[in-house]
DNA sequence: AACGGTCATTTGATCGTTCAAATTGGAGGG
DNA sequence: CCCTCCAATTTGAACGATCAAATGACCGTT
């Protein structure tokens, strides 16, 4: 954080030059309607403070001019921005398409309340902070969405105490309050597993990540509880965790599919790790949806198109992202508004692999 | 475009409350330094003018104020935004995970020349046009990159009328000129084909899509020509164009396996229908790699997990979107930059399906 | 006729920065 | 000793909008 920001110049007569008609001000438009700078201002933001009169003509010189507020003027003196800013997960780990479908529907969400989502990219975790830091002091965002919470998660500590409103797609999982909105991925596996065992599974995997991720706790939580009330016994369950290198990942299903008393029905944490249980079953000869039963999660477009059609558990990702935008711009209308944490539910869809 | 931007409330008030301590500005850090504020602004923007003591004191106060600068305030100055704006892709037409990295790529990229990236999503085209006007008119964004042009793009004559510098994913195929980064698919299919031919495949199918965009033709040209060099008659190769539809597509492909000449070399416009075809061989007992081969194109992530290993055509995604910032950089710094155009070349990622 | 109140509109100040021009203080030359 | 020149720094103005307060017009009441 010590370094100061570096200067890749752009003069303002080069600008200039490039405009040759300069954007119209609000002294242009106000000049042309025949009323006073305020007048404009008013027709725009207050339009119930102008006679009706005075506001077709007005409205008539914007539309004339083709003038809309400049932006950077408007912000300096209303102290907003009119932006979120969110962190584009590092492209390394996540092979995780939920990911890119949260930030369109993000997008489209922050635009319903007059925002634009502003984009940065951060390879480590304290470079992250260090930005959102910056973001806070520049002004240039007036809250921020962040994906993944962990436990006391050092995000919602630095903006609380920046006071930058800011909302998590991820539960507080620690000790520190904030609004959340997140899928419960607990229901999500429960319904994979009741779905499973009315079909008649009675030996069943587990595939998680290796990270400790409150997420795969939960998720495997929703498997091991699910089996318990049905009376299967825990040796029945077999519990991977794969390092989303699909080498290693290869290897490891694989050997559970020879092992003596191999698993009929595999639930997993990502359509992507499925894919992999998918093409080892083939590689020995097991039909998915008849030999076996394969689950994915995040009904990713691969589901849709590997073997037939993959079974999946859908998170409602649309809802997630508008629920976000809501308590964002709530947060923003009035920043002592109390915390709120929104729990959504998943689908399970079912295709031929199960 | 007629109707006036709404006003979703933000009061000062609001704002200054919340903000206990309001963020230093440089009237502060120059009471602190003891000098004046226009040297703290070349402390930032010109030091080699402040004298070498002087730089010291002031950016001591800098980090015990931990100030930087109002980007409102200075973009209003200077008539700049260092945003650049990019229309994130529908969600519903391409499954093309292309895109995400790209949009990635180009988040890191624009940060190198000090820009951060602004995302708007328009379902419509001409609501996309909306935007880049909008964008101009309130000086929101300094540039515009855009992905997938098409013969005359309408964008292309929008942005060069209104003065905004952009550079487009996907080069010039009409008339307009302008700065453009693409990828040559055509070199792309030469790959797959010629490894295809050396491997010893005779019979051959092209996977493209319905839509007929010149990047579809592009490749597919690639392939027929390759073909012709080759002597392979033109009845030995099957066009199939792909609606995006994992059901009819499943059909489609189907039709082709089960016909008396059924291909046995794939090339197809993307993992995802690649994947379609792996599923369809499968089905009838035949193993990608022994009895078919099969190459994707996008090298996504599906491809590293799908069937053993999906063969696959990668596209130089980081190159083009440093590219693209090095365009527009000189683009923002010379508005009057000659327009040039950059075509890089793909690479083939032979997996075990080929 | 003077007064108070409401509605519509205008004026002056301000947000935080950078630009352009002015000022200051030395060093060097005639 | 004065003048010029240059480097370092400061001052005044401006970017384009909104806020807060002032003004003007019109109305009915007393």
């Amino acid at each position: 954080m010590d370094e100061l920001a570096d200067r890749t110049t752009f003069s303002i007569a080069a600008r200039q030059e490039r405009f040759a008609h300069a954007a119209p001000t609000i002294e242009d438009v106000a000049r042309h309607a025949q009323v006073s700078r305020q007048t404009v201002s008013n027709t725009l933001n207050a339009p119930d403070r102008v006679r009706h009169e005075t506001l077709e003509r007005v409205r008539d010189a914007i539309n004339v001019l083709g003038y809309r507020a400049n932006r950077n003027a408007r912000n300096l003196r209303t102290r907003t921005s009119r932006a979120i800013a969110y962190r584009i997960p590092p492209l390394g780990g996540h092979l995780n398409s939920v990911m890119d479908t949260f930030l369109h529907e993000l997008t489209e969400a922050v635009e319903s309340i007059g925002c634009h989502v502003l984009l940065f990219a951060s390879k480590e975790d304290e470079e992250e902070l260090a930005t959102y830091w910056e973001l806070s002091a520049q002004s240039a965002a007036d809250g921020i969405v962040f994906a993944g919470t962990g436990r006391n998660d050092p995000r919602a500590a630095l903006l609380k105490e920046r006071g930058m409103p800011f909302v998590s797609f991820g539960r507080t999982w620690g000790i520190e309050e904030h609004s959340w909105v997140d899928v419960d991925g607990r229901a999500g596996t429960t319904l994979a597993i009741t779905h499973l065992l009315a079909r008649g599974h009675r030996r069943f995997a587990w595939l998680g990540t290796t990270d400790d991720s409150p997420v795969n706790d939960e998720r495997e939580l929703g498997v091991r509880e699910t089996l318990r009330h049905a009376g299967v016994p825990e040796a029945d369950l077999h519990v991977l965790r794969l390092k989303n290198d699909s080498e290693s990942d290869r290897i490891a299903v694989g050997g559970l599919l020879d092992s003596p008393e191999a698993p009929t029905a595999f639930v997993s944490m990502s359509d992507l790790q499925a894919l992999t249980v998918l093409g080892e079953l083939e590689a020995r000869s097991l039909a998915p949806g008849r030999d076996a039963a394969v689950i994915g999660f995040d009904d990713s477009p691969v589901a849709a198109y590997a073997a037939g059609g993959l079974s999946t558990v859908r998170q409602p990702i649309t809802r997630v992202a508008r629920e976000i935008a809501r308590l964002l711009a709530s947060q923003l209308a009035d920043p002592s508004a109390p915390y709120e944490g929104i729990l959504l539910e998943p689908e399970l869809v079912v295709r031929r692999t199960s």
